[in-house]
DNA sequence: TGTTAGCACTCCACAACATCGAGTGCTAAT
DNA sequence: ATTAGCACTCGATGTTGTGGAGTGCTAACA
């Protein structure tokens, strides 16, 4: 049996209206809602062949069809209508999102938590967004300095503007001219260098260098060290996760509970960030439906992602998650304008 | 009407066995659950006395009863029983936050997080810890650094080592002299200052004193002021949210969804600090009841919240919320352990 | 006078049952 | 190939009835 034009408009106009109603659809319905101007028989034989083909299915006997996972999917590779109202209409999302960048003084943080939030709002569905890895960056500027008798400060800024602080209790004070040369000879060493070399063999080599500083280098290292370690794991901010209650087929205890856990616990999370990072594909935009999905308690969600990448090597994903049913058009067209919004932020800023 | 002795323990009997089952309470169960030896008949009679008081009150006429607020309240005040064995099962909990607090590196964050996560996994409710407030504290140092031709970095130090950074875009570059004249011009100026003192007279005379430096001058007071609101809006972190799941009364889709909301739009929260942190009794800890409570949403929930100090002004909250059947014995006793922990915590560490 | 046994009554929870209607598959006619 | 018609299926919804837990009240008792 073949998948011929008719059986596909069949199929789109199924799935059109589930997604609308989250009801199951009955042949009557199609019968009307298409400009086929076929009957509801008619309908009814086509729909017990596309259920055959695996599109769609029957939750019970008499109960009319709603998508399968496999009839999604051929939905969103080859159905979507990218219509210009629609475009526009995803764009007054990633102005507000314009709006936030424009503001953004420094906050990564602030700005990233924000930018979750208003896309949670604006789409109904939940978000997540994960900061840019600093992978393969370089160390940009290190510095120590004194703040108290005992107590020295490193600062330590990545490319990318990510700083990072510690405190250093050292067991006798240092005089201003050694801070001085130390500072000197981390700089002169370390700068320039991708924080993934910075190793073992490194340390060493410093330690050497340093003579009796021996201990406070160490120390330095250790710091430098935790913000390498610190980088591995990512930084992921999450929002309307109360949305969820807003899909029955979400909500019922079992789900929402294990829902809300995932969403909770970021770390579970990170796999589902890490599939994106990885399996990027031309458009930069990927579509998770159902089991599809990296992260078992998501399988009943469908999940879309887009990977932005700030400058380069600073990749990030945003991610849209609701139910099966969800409005792919308008998700998958704001995603891809917000994400080409991002991609072009750093050359704009960087030539203005 | 009074409220004599045996009324009291039969309330207390139905508060203990309500605790437990979550399920109204009988007059034949309690005349067993007691060693009162009284029958059913003369319970009931007390139990419509009870329910007159206002202390218990009845879901429909031919159910058992359940704890009013009031009822709970009179429990929460006068009958709580510190066991031993209670206490030393409370310090379970408090054990492992003493190991977490021990290797506590600097990360304050992640502490807090993590402290709210044993929390709510011991407890089996949802939690809350607010990181301390930086209040009155001073300010004990503060760099300008030249990261790059035109990028300088603000570092600044406050009294409890919460350290702040802000890039600064220069228009022009600065030379060392320059930068080494501004750095001694702002720490004389501002060291040992209460942040909340810094103020636009400040920064006006600041501004004269720096002459023709006025412009970074000014973006460093900028960077300065951000620091100080940003401690206005206070830190909270969360955990545990999906253990309202395991309490019926609070999980269906309309209460469900209004709690997980509150905890994901943290800000929602800070009512609840703040009140904790204002209406501070002598023992540091707090039991809010049902409507009790400065957050509407969390209506039908106890919480229970103490206020720790980690040093002198650096004040925190811990909080733990869950259906008001909450097992008021244990939480109360693992957070006047935690909070005592805490506030001995800076001076073991001063004297060490 | 306080306590208790007994009893009629209330009301929810739960199960059994009936009904309705949307939707189907199949057949026969067009 | 399409469609009208029909018997059938099955969940959703509503109704009814029964059981049991619990109450309040009364009358008897210590």
């Amino acid at each position: 049996m073949e998948l011929d034009e008719r059986k596909r408009k069949i199929l789109q106009a199924i799935i059109r209206n589930y997604l609308e109603t989250g009801e199951p659809v009955g042949s009557r319905t199609i019968s009307k809602y298409t400009d086929l101007n076929l009957s509801s028989a008619t309908i009814r034989n086509e729909m017990a062949d596309l259920e055959e083909l695996g599109y769609i299915l029957q939750p019970h006997t008499s109960a009319g069809r709603i998508p399968s996972d496999k009839g999604y999917r051929l939905y969103v590779d080859t159905m979507l209508q990218e219509k210009e109202e629609q475009l526009s209409q995803a764009t007054q999302e990633v102005k507000e999102m314009q709006q936030i960048l424009l503001e953004k003084e420094d906050k990564m943080e602030a700005i990233l938590k924000q930018m979750a939030k208003v896309l949670a709002v604006n789409t109904n569905y939940a978000t997540l967004v994960s900061a840019p890895q600093v992978k393969g960056n370089k160390l940009k500027f290190i510095q120590l300095s004194r703040v108290d008798v005992r107590q020295l400060l490193t600062t330590i800024v990545v490319e990318g503007n990510v700083i990072k602080n510690t405190m250093i209790q050292v067991a006798e004070p240092l005089d201003d001219e050694t801070l001085l040369k130390l500072n000197i000879l981390l700089n002169t060493n370390l700068n320039g260098l991708p924080i993934e070399e910075i190793n073992l063999a490194m340390i060493a080599r410093l330690k050497h260098q340093a003579g009796i500083y021996n201990d406070i280098i160490a120390e330095v290292m250790d710091a430098v060290a935790a913000v390498i370690k610190e980088d591995e794991d990512i930084e992921i901010y999450t929002s309307g996760t109360n949305n969820i209650f807003k899909y029955p087929e979400l909500s019922d205890h079992q789900r929402a509970s294990e829902l809300i856990t995932t969403f909770e616990e970021k770390q579970l999370l990170t796999e589902l960030v890490q599939d994106t990072l990885t399996e990027e594909n031309s458009t930069g935009i990927q579509v998770y439906i159902g089991n599809e999905t990296p992260v078992k308690t998501m399988k009943d969600c469908s999940v879309v992602t887009a990977t932005y990448e700030l400058e380069e090597g600073m990749k990030g994903t945003i991610g849209i998650i609701g139910p099966r049913r969800m409005d792919y058009d308008k998700v998958i067209s704001t995603l891809k304008t917000l994400k080409s919004q991002l991609d072009t932020l750093y050359k704009k800023e960087d030539t203005q």
